[in-house]
DNA sequence: CTGAAAGCGCTTACAG
DNA sequence: CTGAAAGCGCTTACAG
């Protein structure tokens, strides 16, 4: 013992916040050298229940995380929270044990389990909004990768800046003079599919061009070259899966990519393409956005903290081989 | 309130153990129903802190997890760890907060730490023997995945039977007729380079042919065809990350493989070869010794438990097309 | 500037 | 078979 009481270990310890009492430095000096000496560091779990922190961060995904099959989905994100966790000195609890029979974090002892950690974050394709109004209900200090919308309140995210990534993307092949660019979804209804087409509106209104989108529904992607085709349109840009797969359509089309169809992609893939190709398109920010959504996570945490709540992070615009200049129409067969 | 005590309800939730006191029937039906209705979970904070069960288990790495530089090294045994948390409902605490500065687990707050969880498991190629004896010492429950000795004490571990597969290995060359075999070691002084030994040494010794060992050391790989040569040596069995640059030394000099020299390759390596090729040897069942040193962290927290300390998987072994029988001596150039 | 005391939500001897 | 009470190791009002 150095001759002082719990409270005044505990004080010196847990630092000094903004009007909170503070001890003295003779004292604190002796505690500290105590604390040295025997090597005591506190029980993170009475931490816990005492109302301080644990400096564990949850994460919980909506699918698991390590699936051989799913590829490396999370890595990327994992990457990015694993690096700053280390530089902020927490620990990733993974909320592996939702299993078949689970319903979500809101269901059963889930949520209950997340109250280990100090915040959470939440990662997943197929995320349940249910869980982030119970979330944000509970006042619980979490952030999702990927822009996310609750019925009410604000979610936080880091998400990628999509909108202003496609735009770019679109006023590049405008800018070499292509008139009819269309918007290519594999799907829709998902945040990051809005986010796209609204950057690919922005572009074309701006140029006083047409919008067209084109969903890949059920079909078949040669039915998508066809009626691209027959739209007239030169240019595609096209969500990051459909991009490979539309391509090959067009080359047994007979058509050239670029020289008959130009093709941006919009991200890249979750799991690189058998063959590659030199995309011009953007890429998705998926380590920093990990990095991101943690600072979010703990910057609720810190009383006055400024971190934005929802964050977009720029991606990176690459030139690729896979966009032209229109040929004129005589050249296209 | 379902009009029993805390201690009932403490006591219906964690189960009955061997000559634990039961609760009667019909209360326990009746505070299982209130957990129903009022969706209560207890806190496992709380109950960590109590000396209960937190239902975390630790997985403390010698190495970044998820670094994008060294591939996916942890990626299949985490895989393994995961599907065996999820089975058994139990969360995984990633000890990322391991910096540049910290010197293991034994130091500052890390083992504190780890005292969140139940147990832990360990990986890491640079284990430390300090950190297994402290572990031991003070009783708690872990696993390392792969073989790992301690000054003193059992260590739990779950690890490849490299020396059963690697004796397999080579007794299937000398089955082919090879009468000098080697055994090529990248480096040396870590637990599994001495197991597959053994198992080399196993298989030479009942065949009553010299072992003969090769290490690389810091000489160039071309140095040790040359080596294998003069000796005569007409098969290697090599370790997982050496036999691709084994085999590109040898054809780069004129030789065949298998046709001058058979090679076999101790264990697939971490990260996919550039070139891939179809090698006769065996592989390391990484996602098997995931979901197994969970199990024995696991079985060191149930009393009556039976499940071994220390486990030895197979590996499978496979037949390629870099073993072939020798070639008579005339053939050899 | 410092300490005694209550309380976080559980588990577990210990009495009934 | 059940409950009252202590205690896990901290933090944090609350008094001095």
């Amino acid at each position: 013992m150095a001759g002082v009481s719990q409270t005044t270990v505990s004080l010196v310890l847990n630092g000094t916040g903004s009007r909170q009492r503070r001890v003295g430095e003779e004292v604190a000096n002796r505690v500290l050298r105590a604390i040295e000496v025997t090597g005591y560091a506190a029980n993170p779990v009475a931490q816990s229940l005492a109302g301080g922190r644990s400096s564990i961060v949850g994460v919980y995904t909506y699918e698991p995380v390590f699936p051989a099959s799913a590829g490396n989905f999370y890595h990327p994100f994992l990457e990015g929270m694993e690096t700053e966790a280390q530089r902020l000195g927490i620990d990733l609890l993974l909320f592996t044990s939702m299993g078949e029979g689970e319903t979500g974090l809101v269901s059963g002892t889930r949520l209950r389990r997340l109250q280990v950690a100090d915040g959470c974050v939440l990662l997943g394709r197929h995320s349940r909004p249910e869980d982030l109004d119970e979330l944000l209900r509970q006042d619980f200090p979490f952030a999702f990768v990927g822009r996310r919308a609750a019925h009410r309140g604000t979610v936080p995210f880091a998400a990628a800046a999509y909108a202003d990534a496609t735009e770019a993307v679109v006023r590049r092949l405008l800018d070499l003079g292509h008139r009819r660019v269309a918007l290519v979804n594999g799907f829709t209804g998902h945040e990051s599919v809005e986010d796209r087409a609204r950057g690919y509106r922005r572009a074309m209104a701006s140029a006083g061009r047409q919008p067209v989108t084109f969903d890949l529904g059920d079909n078949p992607v040669g039915d998508l070259v066809d009626a691209l085709l027959a739209s007239d349109m030169t240019a595609a840009v096209v969500s990051a899966d459909l991009a490979a797969p539309l391509r090959l359509a067009a080359l047994d089309r007979g058509l050239e990519v670029p020289g008959d169809l130009s093709i941006a992609r919009l991200g890249d893939p979750e799991t690189p393409e058998p063959v590659p190709v030199d995309w011009t398109g953007f890429l998705i920010p998926r380590r920093e956005m990990g990095v991101r959504a943690l600072q979010i996570v703990m910057g609720q945490l810190t009383p006055g903290d400024d971190t934005e709540l929802q964050t977009y992070i720029p991606c990176t615009v690459v030139d690729g081989t896979t966009v032209a200049p229109p040929q004129p129409a005589a050249g296209r067969r």
